[in-house]
This record gives C-alpha cells, structure tokens and sequence, in this order.
DNA sequence: GCGAAAATGAAAGACGTCAATCATTTTTTG
DNA sequence: CAAAAAATGATTGACGTCTTTCATTTTCGC
C-alpha cells in the first residue's frame, strides 16, 4: 500500500540500512555485490525516494535566482511577475527565488541551486560548460537561448516564425502578396530565427521584402512602417517580429485597407488591437507557462533527476479566443 | 534566512507551540485574543507552514483517483498515458494515481483524496453539491466539464469553435463560402458548445449548414462527409467538431480541391493529415498539460488550498509548428 | 473565593531521510 | 597467520510538523 522505504530495501537486499544508504546517495566503500543487491532491490520493490522527507533531513530550500532584463513594463515585465507568483506558490515547497535584473558582464556568480536567465545578448555569467556556471550553478535559459545552458525553456523561434507564415499564407488563400516583416534587430538571434522560419514557409508563395529594423521603438516603428506602406501600397501582411508594436497598431489605426498583421506577445495593448481589429494574430510565448516549467527544470535539475525538456507551444491569438484574465 | 517554522511564530506570539498548533490546526480550544496574537504573527513572520514536513508527519500520500473512458487508441488513451507519466514524475511527493474506466452509475465512491474526472455524458458519481461527492470527496472535471465539479480543467469549447470559425474566415480573405460542420452528436455538450462558438464567429460572413452527425465513426464519417461534399461542391470549409476523423482524411485525400478543413485533437492520423496536406488545422487541447494541471489542481485542494482554475488555451497546430515528439 | 470549565504549556513519539560516528566483521595483503 | 584495509552494521540526532497525553494556569459563574 504505501511506497516502501529505504528500510524496505535493506531489508530485501540483505543489508544494513547504512549500506542501503551508503548505495543510494553514493558515498562509495561498499562492496559491488552489495552495491548490485541494493539496486535489484530498489529495482524490485519500486523503490522511490521521499522527496519530501530528504529534503526537510537536509535542511535543504531551493535557492533560485532569476536574471531578467530590466524594464516595468512589457514582456518582461509579465515574465516578472510570473516568476514571482510562480515562486510564491511553491514557498510551501521550499522554493525561494531571487529575482534581479541582468548582471552586468562579469558580475560574481550568486551561491544558490539554479539559476534561470534570460539568454539573448548577454554573456553575464561568462562561460558556461556542460550547462553550469562557472561556480557550478545550472543554468537554465527562459524565453531566449543561449549557448552552455543545461536546458532551454522557451518556445522555437523558428517554429513561430513558420507560424507566422502559415497564418500569412492562410489569410491570403494561395494568392499573391508583398509581407513586410518588422525586426528590432537583426543582431538578435531570436529575431533571426522568426525572421528565418518565416521566409521557410513564405518562399514560393508570397514575397517577403527585406526587414526593417525599429529597435523596438514604438516610434521607430510607427515612422518606418508608415515610410514602408506609404513607398509599397501592395504590402499585403505585416509579420511584427519584436517588441515596440505600439508604433504599428498607432499606423494601422489610420488605414482604411489594412494588411494582415501578425505580431508576438500579448500585451494590454496587443491584446486592444486584436479586439479593436488593427490586428489579425497574436503569438505569444505564454510568460507564466515559461516560469512554470522554468521552475519545474530547476527543481529536478536540484534534485539530481534529468530535467524534461518541456517545449513550449506558443500560444495564437485572435479577437475571438482572447483569454479572459487582463494579460 | 530559512523559513520561520512554527516554533518561531510561537515565539513571536508569545504563546507555546501548542497553542499556535492549535490555532494553525484549527483544533479549537484557543482564546481569542490568542487566537488573533498567533494569526498576527503569522501575517508578521511570513509564516508559510512546510507542507512538506507536514505530510512526511501525517504519513499523508496523496490518494488520487481519474477515471477515464476507455478504449485503447485516440484521444482518451493519450489522456490516460499523460495522466499517468504526470502521476509518475510526482511519485516521489507522495502522489499516488489509481486510473479507471468510468464507472457504471450508482457506483460506489472510493477512498480517497480526490477524484479527476471526464465529465460529460455520466452520471457516474451520482449527485454532487459544493463540488463534492457523495462521501465528501472533492472532484474535479478533466476535458469535459459537468454539472457539481469543483472545478474544471480543460477548454473551453466556446472559445475553441470560435477559434476554428475565426480561422476558417480568414482562410476565406473576407470573401464567402460554405463551411459544414461535422459532430459526433448533438447530445454532447462539447460538441454544442464548439457548433455554437464557430456559428457566433461565422454569422454574417460564411454559410453554416446544419452539421453532420457521425457519433465519431470514422466509416460513418467517410459516408456521410462524402455525400455531403456530392450534394453540395459549394462546400469550402469543414470543420470537424468530434473524432472519427480517419474518414474525413480518407474523404480527403481523394479530392482534387479540397475545402479548407479544421479538425480537433493531434493524434497520429490527423497528425500525417496535416503533414500530408489532407487538412489544415488541428486544435489540441493538450492532454498532457490537462493532466498536469488536474493532478495540480487535486493536489491544491488536498491541501485545503483554492485551486487555482487554470484555464487551458487550446493549442493550434498546422503542418509547420507541430511539435517533434510523435503524439 | 471556591469549584468547574476553559485555556495553555510541556513533552514525547512518530514520519523517512540524511549524515556522522564508532564498533565489528570480512577480505586482502605480505 | 597476523596485520592492515575494506566493508558493514548499529546507533543517534537532526529536519518541521502532527498528534496525543497530562499537568498546570487562568478565567468564569455563583
């Protein structure tokens, strides 16, 4: 009925349970034939470590920091506060998070189990091998990924940017089109990717005219893509790939034909546009979902299992399916 | 530093252990000035119990039990297998998941914790109030919502037909069109409640003809979705509502010009369909995640928490973001 | 102010694991 | 075969909470 304990499996093995012990948590000098009778018990009776009960022995919390980029408003804003509602409900389970802004390069690494970062264009915790840092603290990536990290939680950009597309291609049902796709750099390799994916699915079927570059500036975005639909009255669809939308749902509001709009990342005002109709698709990479699995990751990664590599699907977004809850 | 246990509110509260056991616990017993004095110190302290110390105490597991319609393919055998890997990562919190058929009505409740349940078209549980049943055992609905649960945790079918119809429309650029909606029966709530969310979106701008009963036949489908598309080639869209759905793919795959077709759930058939052309959207809702979140959502109300009611957004898939494990 | 009732305090043994110590047995080595 | 080394067993006190028992103090009604 109830799991078997190590005590259990002493028992079965024919040994003390310092040697059952000694077998469990490798603290070496014991004999190989009593190392084999332990992991055939273990193996026969399921045996399954408390986690619970290891974890209050040792005195152990889950010390997490999370580096996120600085900024009260936004995408990273939400990703924020996901990881701290995140965090808050699993203080029961000894979770403790310490959420700070992005380091600056060669900042000292914090003592702590886990670190969750946002990758990107940072190289904060300098190198990094087998997926730790330098003091030996896993890394896990969110949202963007970067290169060490022990695992990557965040969707594939690639994959969006072929959503994107798809949706681009759907909207102009086999017919032709001129796409203009909007970056905030192309020194980004999350925007690469999107940008990447799109012109995977769009080739051969729509023209997908050179990007342009708005830094994530909302203003940046509304004069360029204004200069951009005002030089080529047969733009078609827009696909948004970053931040700064503001800007383009402030130019689409001032048309009468719009074209198809794509853009990433629910906000209250991506999320106004798409009700209001100055947009078609929000694609968003479900900031809480992220923090969720993040943490998740973290956790095993602290408890010496292999972390599941959960893939995020991102979400889609039309007038008609917004979630109810103000994201 | 570490978490202030309960001896450490005691303290603060200048009352015994005992007593702020006693409040905590709510064992009764306590004067009320004391009661507010250990409350104080509570709220001062941050005082969150360690639940996981608590159970080791109590020699608590979690006790689930799901019960699940049977049948070994589809979409109810990957709800099973999600419900049960889900249940095997959390082995070592003490979670322990019995899985059943769906038992006959009048069946007698078993002892447990907490019971996930598909909700739909049984009665299995018999009455339920306060989202409990019969015995005081709290249930929760999975996939299909029904009447007394304590919460649900699935889609919203509403959404979802909403969903399907908004992209059938786009598909269509504005322009009209026919679409034939296919159900497995009108006697299913879900199915309803997909047929009345896609007539919400469609109204006005496509033709909704009265939709197709298979009671999720894959041959019934095939007649039936073939004949249709004989009687009238107007059709340019399908929107699949229930399963069956091996016989609109073979419908399909011998057709020239297809209709734009939106069916629900990924499995390995609709799956090769939408790599294969055959069909265009899948909308999935996830099994996997469902399972999570209702053995989350046990798990918070064993512990007396307020489940929180994650609402499952519907995944929406085309040949070119569907994820790499073969599901 | 006295007895009864209510409130409080003190203590102890679980729960399953960890981590350490020390004694004892077995195996290896020369 | 004796000594050294390796392996094993036995035991103990945490960790934070639960639960129960029993003794003690405070409060209340009359």
């Amino acid at each position: 009925m109830r799991n078997p304990t190590l005590h259990d499996v002493a028992r079965a093995a024919g040994v003390s349970y310092s040697t059952a012990d000694r077998v469990l948590n490798q603290r070496g000098g014991v004999a190989e034939k009593s190392v084999l009778r332990v992991r055939q018990a273990i193996a026969d009776l399921g045996y399954c470590r408390d986690i619970s009960a290891a974890n209050l022995s040792r005195g152990r919390s889950y010390r997490f920091v999370a580096y996120v980029p600085p900024g009260d408003h936004g995408f990273f804003s939400h990703l924020r506060q996901a990881l701290l509602d995140e965090a808050r409900t699993r203080a029961g389970e000894r979770v403790v998070l310490d959420l700070r802004d992005l380091p600056p390069d060669g900042a000292p690494i914090p003592e702590c189990d886990g670190i969750a970062m946002v990758g990107a264009q940072t190289e904060g915790l300098g190198t990094m091998t087998n997926g730790l840092s330098a003091d030996g603290v896993p890394v896990v990536a969110v949202v963007s990924d970067m290169p060490g990290r022990r695992l990557y939680v965040g969707i594939d950009n690639l994959v969006a940017g072929r959503t994107a597309a798809r949706l681009l291609r759907i909207a102009h049902r086999g017919g032709p089109g001129r796409i203009l796709p909007v970056v905030g750099s192309l020194a980004l390799q999350d925007h690469r990717d999107r940008l990447t994916g799109a012109a995977e699915v769009l080739d051969g079927h729509l023209d997908l005219l050179p990007p342009v570059q708005v830094r994530d500036q909302p203003d940046r975005m509304r004069r360029m893509v204004g200069q951009a639909l005002a030089d080529d009255p047969a733009i078609t669809g827009i696909y948004s790939i970053g931040a700064g939308n503001r800007g383009l749902f402030a130019v689409m509001a001032g048309m009468a034909r719009r074209p198809f709009a794509v853009v990433h990342e629910l906000t209250p005002h991506s999320r106004a546009a798409l009700q209001d109709g100055l947009i078609d698709v929000v694609i968003d990479q479900k900031p809480a979902e992220e923090a969720a699995r993040a943490l998740d990751a973290l956790k095993s990664i602290a408890d010496g299992e292999d972390p599941v590599p959960a893939t995020i699907t991102p979400a889609i977004f039309f007038k008609d399916n917004l979630p109810e809850d103000c994201a």
